[in-house]
DNA sequence: AGCACGCCGACT
DNA sequence: GTCGGCGTGCTC
């Protein structure tokens, strides 16, 4: 007996703009449940595919039938589903492409007979080990678990770097875990480079079986694993970086998202979401208690405890009574023209060296110098596919687009006169760290050693477990002076560093990007808090500040380690100015052949949104160039959308979305929405 | 996104 | 004579 064959509603990875917005409809011989993951013909391949929820809609064309199911994998939950829905919606995709891009890769990739080989496998024994014990708390510690646990959240734990907010992560996912055996816990970091060490905590505390990490810098069978133990409920606790708000995670308990105003929750491709963003979402959704984290939380996070509809919880103390450094402001106008290190700055770190601490150089531009330009003519270093300059690397004498990756050796003599004299304009870390060696030649450490310089960027930590072991050069206090990019600002636990210096803050002080404060000033904080990590030194610590515009409000909220006072200053300019928070973006972005084509679709988008309902709720700016307006020879544009309504906005890209298919010139490349954008 | 088909330039 | 450039169009 063979009954009729069933139709079935199927997402598979096609993006939005291919038309497929819906999911498709196919056969099968057999019911299958939402959530079942099948193998399906699409065209002249067959795809993976999430059977969808829903009534299967009328094809047009004639339904194939499945060309097979992964058994052995639970169906993807309903929770999991609506997830992937919200979000698809909310950022104008397709469900498909953004349930499969949440898949593990290799889920895609294996073959029916790697996937049976890759069933057989037993999964690793679920014996939780003996948890660690856990540290006495310090009373600010102690009340905010006490908060955590009588209330609903969403949580903004306002925490000083230092003030332990990992020990009430970790006590808070211990409670979430107790009460039920299947219940699990989702952490997130901002950066892969961060997993580890917090990996290492988790373990301690909870033993290695409950613990599984999923970030992008794992190789595709590790991503593999990890999902399925997380999926199938073994993993109890899912580390990981803004994809793991995506994890299967069936009795979802409690979501941290550690750092939670970092830039790097905003995914910038694809489907373009924020981990932030969805991970309340989620909560709300699967009643997971939600708990965001961060000394300088972001101006959305911020207003909304202000409000009232997150709660805060304060830790404004270091733990082991250290103090946050005193900041010192430089007045570059008090100094010779091209001042690099100031003398004053200079002498303060000396002094540091000779008591046997460190100093940490902090400049946010990587490679030898940003640009290269011949002394005798015009020449400088540009990029021929962006429009940006190549950054000299002396390392391995190249020129570097950092945009395109375009590389060639730099020069004998300048391309468009052979004047041999080309010189490197303005300095990055590699620069810096030479001329340092040059200040620092006649300098000796305590035990009368020359001083050691090391430098942490992209560049000097791109071989695997380099990072780790300069990490490790400089807790075993072989570096002196240790010169690096953000890269270093970011959650590294120095003991013996006790003076921070930002040798060029003030470039993204006067940016056209009304976000530039906000980073400043959690990026300086961030900074500082480097410093004076160990209590017996705290005291003494310093973080020096390089300015031409010492008066500037930014600092002297800075001076106080004042994160409140910055913040309502920044969202009273906010409110003036009608700005996020206080309204909602998305950005409708276009590349093209050509900077008209790329306007020209934008202003063709811009016409057709006036005929749109929503359109007297929302405010469509002219297109513009993006600020690095070519890359790989493809010329960008776009264009702001914004709203008081966050409701009609959505509403209005929704109903904005279908008309842009049809509106495209020749010579587009591609077209993409960003709602609620980080930089415009 | 893939993967085809389709029509114009430099090679075995 | 073909190999291959990427423009355009389709996938239940």
């Amino acid at each position: 007996m063979t009954s009729p064959p069933v139709r079935l509603p199927v997402v598979v990875a096609a993006p939005a703009h291919s038309g497929i917005v819906t999911p498709l409809t196919y056969r099968s011989e057999l019911p299958l449940a939402p959530g079942a993951l099948v193998r399906v013909p699409l065209g002249r391949r067959e795809v993976l595919g999430v059977v969808w929820d829903g009534e299967p809609a009328d094809a047009g064309v004639e339904e194939r039938p499945i060309a097979g199911v992964l058994d052995g994998i639970a169906p993807l939950p309903a929770a999991w589903r609506r997830l992937v829905a919200f979000s698809a919606a909310y950022y104008q995709r397709s469900p498909g492409e953004v349930a499969l891009a949440a898949l593990p890769p290799q889920l895609r990739d294996l073959s029916p007979e790697q996937w049976q080989r890759r069933l057989a496998r037993k999964p690793a024994g679920a014996a939780t080990a003996a948890a660690g014990p856990a540290p006495v708390l310090t009373d600010e510690q102690a009340a905010a678990l006490a908060q955590l646990r009588s209330q609903p959240g969403p949580f903004l734990l306002y925490g000083a770097t230092g003030s332990g907010k990992t020990e009430v992560y970790l006590q808070a996912v211990a409670e979430a875990l107790a009460g039920d055996p299947a219940a699990q816990a989702l952490v997130m970091v901002p950066e892969i480079n961060l997993t580890p060490q917090l990996q290492e905590r988790f373990v301690a505390r909870f033993g290695a079986d409950a613990v599984v990490a999923l970030h992008s810098g794992m190789t595709h069978p590790q991503r593999l694993k990890a999902w399925l133990a997380a999926h199938a409920g073994r993993a109890r606790i899912v580390l990981g970086t803004r994809m793991a708000v995506f994890a299967s995670l069936p009795q979802l308990r409690l979501v941290v998202v550690d750092e939670e105003h970092d830039p790097s929750y905003k995914q910038q491709e694809g489907a373009r979401y924020s981990a932030r963003d969805l991970a309340l979402w989620r909560g709300r959704e699967e009643r997971a208690k939600v708990l965001l984290g961060s000394a300088t939380p972001s101006l959305e996070s911020w207003l909304a405890s202000e409000r009232g509809r997150y709660l805060r919880l304060a830790m404004p103390s270091r733990v082991g009574a250290g103090r946050l450094p005193k900041v010192r402001l430089l007045d570059l106008n008090l100094q010779p023209k091209k001042t690099v290190v100031a003398p004053q700055l200079l002498a303060a770190i000396e002094a540091r060296i000779a008591r046997g601490e460190q100093a940490l150089l902090f400049l946010n531009r990587r490679g030898y110098a940003p640009v290269l330009a011949c002394t005798a003519c015009e020449w400088k270093s540009e990029c021929p596919h962006c429009s940006a300059y190549r950054v000299f690397h002396k390392i391995d004498r190249t020129l570097r687009c950092h945009h395109c990756g375009f590389t060639e050796r730099v020069p004998r003599a300048c391309p468009q006169c052979g004047n041999l004299d080309i010189a490197p304009l303005g300095r990055g870390t590699e620069r810096l760290e030479e001329h340092l060696a040059e200040l620092l030649h006649a300098t000796r450490r305590p035990d009368g050693q020359p001083v050691r310089i090391a430098r942490i960027d992209a560049d000097s930590t791109r071989g695997k477990g380099e990072l780790d072991a300069r990490l490790a050069q400089v807790h075993a206090g072989e570096v002196d002076v240790l010169v690096g990019t953000q890269m270093v600002t970011k959650g590294h636990d120095f003991r013996r560093i006790t003076l921070v210096a930002a040798l060029n803050a003030d470039t993204a002080l006067f940016s056209s990007d009304f976000r530039a404060p906000e980073r400043l000033f959690s990026l300086l904080m961030q900074a500082a808090g480097r410093a004076g990590r160990d209590a017996s030194v705290a005291d003494a610590s310093e973080m020096w500040v390089q300015t031409f515009h010492p008066d500037h409000p930014l600092f002297a909220a800075l001076k106080r380690h004042d994160y409140p006072r910055f913040a309502a200053q920044q969202l009273e300019d906010r409110e003036a100015a009608g700005m996020p928070p206080y309204a909602y973006q998305a950005l409708l972005r276009a590349d093209a052949r050509t900077q008209e084509v790329a306007q020209e679709f934008l202003r063709l988008a811009g016409v057709a949104a006036q005929d749109l309902p929503e359109a007297p709720q929302v405010t469509v700016y002219p297109p513009v160039p993006l600020a690095v307006q070519r890359v790989a020879d493809v010329e960008r544009a776009q264009m702001v959308a914004e709203s008081a309504s966050r409701p009609a906005l959505q509403r209005f890209l929704a109903a904005w979305q279908p008309l842009l298919q049809d509106s495209r010139p020749k010579g587009l490349i591609r077209w993409a929405i960003d709602v609620d954008p980080l930089a415009i």
